[in-house]
DNA sequence: TGAAGGATTTGT
DNA sequence: CAAATCCTTCAC
């Protein structure tokens, strides 16, 4: 049975399930960006405190692809998309925000999903200070860095239980949801680039409120 | 060494 | 629609 709690705009624990390991993120950006919606992304503090929030809408940024960050050559910057999968690829725009990408594919195949928006489970105070509706807070990559207090620092992290940033897979329920088509995924263009505009290649959970832009 | 521009968000 | 704001990239 699903947790109706999926598309509720309240907020509500995530239960822990099984990490996602690297062998999992090392296929094609466009396979991985929407086996992970409805997975966790789990946020760890140096204090112990964790955050959860699931992941309701993905783009994939692939080799050979003009949108990608990686597509002209390797740089220091993105050096890590160029290594093998499992690993956060983070990076500044705009001068204010942060974006947080899953590296996956082959090492080698310089490619990531960009997660962009996430139902949280609880909001750290200082999280949302436009205190807007608890939905919104990680609408949109931007914001879902803010309100997980991601930055440049969070780069390169091998994503592992322990680590500041790890995944885990959907719960048995949801598992159950997708399996029975329970769940409507909307799959489209990516957001916010000038090259590559036609590649339909982000996806989101249909349903949910707190998928940043429709 | 400098300039242009960006996988965003927000308010006008 | 334009501002905020700064790092990365590429040209000179």
């Amino acid at each position: 049975m699903l947790d109706s709690s999926f598309f509720s705009p309240a907020l509500h624990p995530i239960p822990s399930a099984k990490p996602i390991e690297a062998a999992w993120l090392g296929r094609c950006a466009t396979e991985v960006a929407p086996d992970l919606l409805g997975c966790t992304l789990v946020r760890r503090w140096e204090d112990g405190r964790c955050i959860r929030g699931r992941i309701v809408e993905a783009e994939a940024y692939t080799p050979g692809d003009p949108a990608c960050h990686a597509y002209r050559r390797r740089t220091a910057r993105n050096a890590v998309m160029f290594g093998p999968a499992g690993f956060s690829y983070v990076y500044l725009i705009y001068g204010m925000y942060h974006c947080l990408n899953v590296v996956t594919d082959a090492d080698g195949a310089p490619s990531a999903v960009l997660l962009r928006a996430l139902q949280l489970e609880t909001i750290p105070p200082e999280a949302n200070p436009r205190n807007e509706k608890p939905t919104r807070v990680a609408a949109g990559p931007g914001k879902l860095c803010r309100a997980l207090d991601i930055d440049l620092s969070h780069t390169e992290t091998p994503l592992k239980p322990g680590q500041s940033l790890w995944l885990e897979h959907r719960s048995p329920d949801l598992t159950q949801a997708w399996e029975d088509g329970a769940i409507a995924v909307t799959q489209t263009t990516r957001i916010g680039i000038s090259q590559g505009i036609d590649h339909p290649w982000r996806w989101y959970v249909t349903a949910s409120p707190a998928v940043s832009k429709r």
